[in-house]
DNA sequence: TCATTTTGTTGCCGAAAAGGCAACGGTCCG
DNA sequence: CGGACCGTTGCCTTTTCGGCAACAAAATGA
């Protein structure tokens, strides 16, 4: 089975062995068939691929950069049939995802169901954690996409889409401060705050925002898990403070409303698409991380803070 | 000129237009031979890659994967030909660099004076700049490559690899500190600081650092150019803050010492790696960053296979 | 309901491409 | 000089590919 032109195949062999006959020795065929493959290629192309020296040919510039994508293909070619393997037999591909607590309740899902579809026998593997174990996961490869806030840079990842999200407060719509038309950080001092633990707590948004201000919050919870503090919060305990994705349902059933914090110095709360930055994604990752990406985006269709472009590339 | 085999394009037709006979026409063949085409694929494959309705073909799910892997190549393929036809015609492709002024010294010219010898047909463009301009050009499409320390992880760009530089006082071999073994913030307050500009300042590392502590440099100088900022050094003018990157070659010559901070506080100085996210490099410039990658492990081979964790992003 | 259209599919045959074999003209090395 | 190795070319066979016509099945239209 062979996805590629032969004259391809052939050309990748030539080039390892740097010698016509030892590359048709291993391609069990003849010198000569190996090379009119090349010279055809060469003709086609307008470009020699190799220089002829007396003991065998060498790549030629051109060459070389044929013969980098060439392997490119090959791994593709490789990864593909491996996957089309997996569906023939077990009947299914596997993508695993790493992600924040904010996707599951609702963007996750819906997506997962769209792309359930176009692809039956597609099977998921999700797992919930926080930012840096998020990363690692990716960058072992336990997860083939990680889905986190406010990543440091990182070698071996690679972020493929970033978007920011409103963070902001939130209450009860009966809260005091639901009334209010702008809400600031100095407005939620004198209610109680639902935090997250500690360790949700350690690299937030909320973190950064506060180590920008001198104000004090009175602690009244800190929760591990976004479901409680939600729930504390509709239950008109106090103030919360999440990002806009993770009350998205509660938003539409109007059980939790939303201020943006008006301060200056708020931090920005980035959610991050990433993935192993040595690994070429496996096909089904791919095509799923392509529709999450364009899921982020939906999210915050407004396009300010970043670096600004042109519209209109593919 | 094609480079996929046949049946990969007619696949794609097919898959296309959702009919055989339409897509036989529009790639100017008969019916039958589009049919042996996919149906040989689908032999060798052992998967279907269509669903046979009564008025036409759907791509089955196994389909909908081929389909993808094939356009990617298919735009592989172009920009290949795209490449082929510079180094063909004009005799050179181009690539472009955006990077910070610590490489241009010694790093980046060694680095493409062997690429030159493997390429000699590859031309260079290359910009020196700050972080903020440099990702700007790469998401703009201005640089094919950037090369910038800390940056905030933003959107249309994707890290390709980053490095931990060191980071540490700069100073004369003959400067009282160069005797001291180990080098605090605190013990450059007496001596005159060689700094950068306040644009060069702004979101440096040496900013960062000064951050996190209470001390109060007294400043000589605020230089927009590395290269000054080292002459003075050099000169006995007093303690500058760069990383080892930015003074290899003194260091070499022994006309600097390089003293590590050991305050606890020290923020990293991450030098990165980007291109765009959303564009697949050109062949010429995907194999001189796989270069650059390796020549940046390189620098600091300490192999941090642990998550470096810089909060705090401008 | 029946004819018509549209679909994918298959057998047959000629055309085109690929491969095998042997020979030729080089260069290098002993 | 003679062998060893190289890429290349001419001649021939084998394989593959494509076009044409015909077929069965399903949907469409009158």
């Amino acid at each position: 089975m062979q996805l590629l032109l032969t004259s391809l195949r052939y050309f990748e062999e030539v080039a390892r062995q740097g010698s016509l006959r030892k590359a048709a020795e291993r391609l069990h065929v003849a010198a000569s068939a190996v090379n009119r493959q090349i010279l055809k290629l060469e003709g086609e192309l307008g470009v020699p691929l190799f220089e002829r020296l007396p003991r065998g040919l060498r790549l030629s510039p051109a060459g070389e950069l044929m013969l980098y994508q060439i392997r490119q293909w090959q791994r593709d070619e490789r990864q593909m049939l491996e996957t089309l393997g997996d569906i023939r037999g077990t009947g299914c591909a596997e993508v695993r995802i790493a992600t924040i607590e904010s996707l599951t309740d609702q963007l996750l899902p819906t997506l997962l169901r769209g792309f359930k579809e176009r692809f039956p026998r597609v099977r998921f593997v999700l797992t919930t954690g926080l930012t840096e174990t998020i990363l690692e996961q990716v960058a072992t490869g336990e997860a083939d996409i990680g889905i986190c806030m406010n990543p440091p840079v990182t070698r071996r990842i690679r972020f493929d889409q970033a978007v920011e999200l409103g963070f902001g407060a939130v209450m009860a719509p009966s809260h005091p401060l639901a009334e209010k038309e702008t809400v600031r950080l100095r407005d939620c001092r004198h209610y109680p705050a639902i935090l997250p633990s500690a360790e949700m707590f350690h690299g937030s948004t909320l973190e950064r925002t506060l180590a920008h201000s001198d104000i004090d919050l009175t602690p009244l919870a800190g929760c591990n898990r976004i479901l409680t503090i939600k729930s504390l919060a509709r239950a008109r305990l106090g103030v919360a403070f999440l990002n806009k994705l993770d009350i998205a349902r509660e938003l539409e059933h109007g059980e939790l409303v939303f201020k943006p914090l008006q301060d200056r110095n708020i931090a920005k709360a980035q959610l991050v698409l990433c993935s192993a930055a040595e690994r070429s994604l496996p096909l089904a990752v791919a095509v799923l991380a392509e529709e999450l990406r364009e899921a982020l985006l939906g999210i915050e269709p407004k396009d300010d803070g970043d670096i600004p472009r042109a519209p209109g590339d593919a």
